[in-house]
RNA sequence: GCCCGGGUGGUGAAAUGGUAUACACGAGGGACUUAAAAUCCCUUGGUCCGUAAGGGCCGUGCGGGUUCAAGUCCCGCCCCGGGCACCA
């Protein structure tokens, strides 16, 4: 009989499902706690063993906090509009809605085999209009709302229109603006103004203020996808997902304002001014940098010929006496204002051929220095010397101004291109030899700089703003590289945007209308003339007003799901404040570090955002962060001869068959008798050579191809009980020959990221066949520290196996009978403990409760396995040892627990159960064996009471005749004693 | 280039400044068995001396330092992983 794992998991799955176990009220009378797992997106490609990792930890916490009574929120839900099932549904024409669910479907048949405690009541769906609504209802807030900087926060629009009508709008809350400021500045108006201006003028306004807002704006335009994409969801110039090319390209598009929360979203990674945020600090650095705060001045030069001004940003005001030029970027707007005639031919010719050159291009070709001189010349607002105005694209038209004032001699890429154009300039530091390369330390001491002179840098900034501000020539200015974030998709398969036009101005739609549901469509393709599907349903309009036709993208619904699993049934609010004053900030939070600067940063936007319109009463969304490591898979990879070459000319060897090489031949391709196996391989499937008499000459090389991992053993080779073909995925039909090494195919192998398109997949299903679901959960928690990638491996899961069949038995034993063969009896006894058992269970009670504390799995697994190995030398079978043991072993292995709770006699769930305490006064040891060091290396063990005091061991220790022996009669220079530790004899 | 992690046996890894390599895998040996599987027991960092018992030396990426004592603290390097980057 023995430990049946199969038998005993489906019975309890069966059982908490049926007794609705992990169902969990809102009940104020108990300390809560909020565990929370990012929100999966449900792939078809279903789960594989990197997923639960981060799941499993988070259960353990759960299950832990409830044996300590506290009431936990452990909810599970899904992710589940996005790009996938849309190009599925484009490629097949099934509806997203269907595949979704399937592949949820999926998920959740995967999730439930490995027995989390989740409370399914509570599931959210971000494709489910009951949650739409509110993801729109809260999009609608931030239409509605603007960002008054006197208070720091967001307030209703309303206020906004009340300013405008009292006082007008004088540029003094031009912080709040960013859409579109760069080519269609806002002009002041008085509130008389204001009155005069028609309704759509008007909201054209209150547009620039409002934190969900319509704007041209500078998108990541990717034809391939028809989309729009985040900043973040490009990489080196193509998409993220699929690798398609993006171009720069100006369009209204709907952003989140989320520039207005900058300074507080950076505020809060601060360990001062947020004492309570938990977060690795490798994610709060990727979001420092993220957002990107500068501290500087912005500076401005008049135009020597005409009037307006260059604006420039510069981090280092007190290099000023050290512009030699400025520099535009190529987008910016002033340019064909101030280019003289006789030069716009070249100056346009450089500036069409900077803008065309592609984000990739810009960011390969770093070193390639390129400008233009424009022909115009800003005044120095000091020394009044004409200044030259050059387009260089070294410079980015998206951030500061899109302007920089150069400063060869403290900027290296200011040099770089004056040295490149022989622009002449002069030092502003002591000491530095220009001719090197700029001097772009902090400690340097300024030159040439009239009233700055002789001042270190960090006190000549302030005093050149001061000068600045005294010449009405800059101002202190706060810079930061975050963008406002697009919040706009060329796509179906989203969040409807609930907004009509009147007028070609968007206008909300009245929160009674909400959800606004997600048309049916006949394709899920843009429409003939460009535009997003949804302008393909029929009759979906507002009162014949047209709706917006792009969606929400993937981060709207994951910014404020957190809230929704406290009160996931509420129709009249996205969430009770009964619910949201209990359940609060969510107080583990657990998914991979992919998710640094996107998600993470709109979910705590979109918190903030909610406090400050009081909504919520918290304004970080999770107090402690952990970052899974990821599982990688290891790849198998088979060389397939690519290049070829053949001494008869009048054939072509065309790509009929494939032929493989095993791993160990690779390094000696043109062995002749590689050649000549090749070569006969070739012609098994195209005779035609033979007639030829072709002759394989050469072998020039080989492409590495994936083969499915399930298809490859332990020592690398394919398993040969399918036909090649049928195993290689991109065979194609295509015959395929081998050449085998000993009989065998054999493969190499990467450790890279998990990921269908690389075979190396591994699903939990078979392991939990195989060995069962707590023994899975036990190994995943026994790889390695939580946080820490690792390639997956079984080769050790045997070990966990072993581990709980071990304890079942400490609980059981067999017995061989002639008639019925083996049978198990159970033979936990109520004899009372020994000594020796007991320190065993509070030594294991008291590691396991500190180890999940800080969420260190591993080395509880190993606990529990250095306690079942004690046990079982003690041949210990006692229930006052054995019960709590249980217990705390529940959250790991939840199903085996709780089948030996009730074998012990519990009618009640093992989760119900109290955490046992750990008791100090077992720990004690009556002695110790003493490490005897001399000059800090080990040389004996001596055993002494722990009861001696330092001095009583000292004197022991050198009456010792074995030390004695080694002190050879001299005294020596000192011994240091550390009770319970360790002896060290300095000689 | 900058910012975060990290480098320890054949492998995954453990170690409040205090016996480096716990726990597990693998490997080797043994017990049980007709046999195999399963299970159980023993050995397992390197190297040198010794028939043996035992003992010496070296060992946590490299080089220094602090300390009675360093995987752990400090300084300077090297390598690997992740993030950011013409950011003014």
């Amino acid at each position: 009989m023995a430990y049946e794992h199969k038998r005993i998991e489906e019975k309890w799955r069966k059982h908490w499902k049926d007794a609705k176990t992990y169902r969990v009220e809102n009940d104020p009378q108990k300390p809560k706690f909020y565990a929370l797992d990012m929100f999966p997106y449900p792939s078809g490609a279903g789960l594989h063993v990197g997923h639960p990792l981060g799941y499993i930890a988070s259960d353990i916490v759960s299950r832990y906090k409830r044996h300590k009574g506290f009431n936990v929120l452990h909810p599970m839900g899904y992710d589940s509009f996005g790009l996938p099932a849309e190009q599925y549904a484009i490629q097949t024409g099934q509806h997203p809605a269907k595949t979704t669910e399937v592949n949820i479907a999926r998920y959740r048949e995967q999730l439930d085999n490995i027995g989390f405690s989740f409370d399914w009541s509570r599931e959210v769906r971000t494709s489910d209009p009951s949650y739409y609504k509110w993801t729109q209802w809260i999009f609608l807030q931030l239409f509605g709302s603007w960002y008054d900087h006197e208070q720091d926060k967001a307030r209703p629009i309303g206020e906004l229109i009340e300013r405008f009508e009292k006082h007008g709008w004088n540029g003094g809350d031009g912080s709040a603006i960013t859409g579109n400021e760069e080519l269609d500045p806002l002009v002041e108006f008085s509130h008389t103004d204001w009155a005069t201006f028609s309704e759509k003028h008007q909201q054209q306004i209150l547009l620039r203020f409002r934190l969900a807002y319509l704007s041209e704006a500078w998108v990541n335009w990717c034809p391939a996808l028809g989309t729009v994409l985040a900043n973040d969801e490009v990489k080196d110039g193509v998409s993220e997902r699929g690798g398609h090319p993006v171009e720069r390209k100006r369009m209204p598009q709907w952003s989140m304002r989320m520039t207005a929360y900058a300074q507080r979203l950076l505020d809060g990674l601060d360990p001062v001014s947020s004492p309570g945020l938990d977060w690795s600090e490798s994610i709060k650095e990727a979001q420092r940098n993220w957002i990107g705060r500068s501290e500087g001045a912005l500076i401005r030069f008049a135009l020597s010929a005409g009037t307006g001004v260059v604006e420039v940003f510069t981090t280092r005001p007190d290099t000023i006496f050290g512009v030699s030029f400025v520099t535009l970027a190529p987008e910016h707007e002033l340019i064909e204002k101030i280019t003289p005639p006789e030069r716009m031919a070249e100056v346009m010719a450089y500036v069409t051929q900077a803008k065309n050159r592609s984000e990739r291009e810009r960011l390969t070709e770093v070193k390639r220095v390129s400008g233009v001189f424009t022909g115009a010349y800003v005044k120095h607002p000091f020394t009044h010397m004409d200044i030259p105005v050059w387009v260089g694209d070294y410079v980015l038209g998206g951030y500061g101004t899109g302007a920089v004032m150069a400063v060869p001699a403290g900027d290296q890429r200011d040099w770089n291109f004056a040295s490149h154009f022989n622009i002449p300039f002069t030092a502003v530091t002591e000491n530095w030899d220009i001719s090197k390369g700029a001097d772009e330390s902090k400690e340097a001491t300024l030159t040439n700089s009239v009233f700055l002179n002789g001042m270190k840098v960090a006190d000549a900034i302030p005093r050149a703003i001061d000068e600045l501000i005294a010449k009405n020539a800059g101002e202190r200015r706060i810079n930061f590289r975050l963008r406002d974030a697009a919040f706009g998709r060329q796509r179906y398969w989203g969040e409807p945007i609930p907004i009509y036009y009147k007028d070609g101005i968007p206008y909300p739609l009245p929160e009674s209308e909400l959800p606004l549901v997600l048309p049916e469509v006949d394709k899920f393709l843009p429409t003939e003339d460009g535009e997003p599907p949804l302008a393909r349903a029929t009759n979906w309009n507002y009162n014949g007003l047209a709706y917006e036709t792009t969606t929400m993208p993937g981060w709207a619904g994951s910014s404020w799901y957190f809230l929704r699993y406290m009160d996931p049934g509420n129709e009249g609010r996205f969430a009770s404040p009964e619910a949201i004053n209990y359940w609060q900030q969510v107080d583990l939070y657990v998914g991979g570090s992919e998710h640094a600067t996107g998600h993470l940063l709109y979910f705590r936007f979109w918190t903030k955002f909610l406090k400050d319109r009081g909504w919520i009463n918290f304004d970080e969304p999770a107090k402690k962060l952990v970052n899974q490591g990821m599982i990688q898979g290891v790849s198998a990879l088979v060389a397939s001869v690519t290049r070829t070459e053949w001494e008869s000319k009048t054939i072509v060897i065309a790509n009929e068959s494939i032929v493989l090489v095993s791993k160990g031949m690779v390094d000696d391709l043109n062995k002749p008798k590689t050649i000549d196996l090749v070569r006969s391989l070739f012609v098994r499937h195209q005779p035609e050579i033979e007639v030829a008499s072709a002759e394989l000459v050469h072998i020039h090389g080989v492409t590495w191809r994936y083969v499915p991992v399930d298809n490859v053993d332990s020592a690398d080779a394919v398993v040969l009980d399918k036909t090649l073909t049928s195993i290689m995925p991109w065979a194609d039909g295509l015959p395929i020959e081998a050449v085998f090494e000993n009989g065998k195919l054999v493969c190499k192998r990467e450790v890279e990221k998990m990921s269908k398109s690389k075979w190396n997949v591994v699903n939990p299903d078979d392991i939990i066949t195989k060995y069962g679901a707590d023994t899975l959960r036990l190994y995943e928690m026994f790889l390695g520290p939580i946080e820490q990638s690792k390639p997956w491996d079984t080769a050790g899961i045997e070990g966990t196996s072993r581990f709980l069949k071990k304890f079942w038995n400490l609980f059981h034993t067999e017995s061989r009978n002639q008639e019925s063969g083996i049978s198990e009896s159970f033979i936990v006894s109520e004899e009372a403990p020994s000594k020796a058992e007991l320190k065993i269970l509070h030594a294991t009670l008291k590691k396991v409760e500190e180890d999940i504390e800080k969420m260190s799995f591993n080395t509880s697994v190993s606990q529990f396995m250095i306690a079942c190995n004690g046990l079982h030398e003690l041949k210990c079978s006692k229930r006052q040892v054995l019960e709590p043991l249980t217990i705390a072993l529940a959250p790991f292995a939840p199903h085996i627990a709780e089948e030996l709770w009730s074998l012990l006699g519990h009618n009640t769930s093992i989760t119900t159960a109290t955490w046992p305490k750990w008791d100090a006064q077992y720990l004690v040891e009556d002695n110790f064996s003493y490490p005897i060091s001399f000059n800090g290396k080990t040389r004996m063990q001596l055993e002494f009471p722990t009861a001696l005091s330092k001095e009583e061991v000292e004197a022991q220790v050198l009456a010792n005749p074995e030390v004695q022996q080694r002190l050879e009669g001299k005294a020596p220079k000192k011994v240091i004693v550390v009770p319970k530790r360790i002896v060290n004899i300095v000689l």
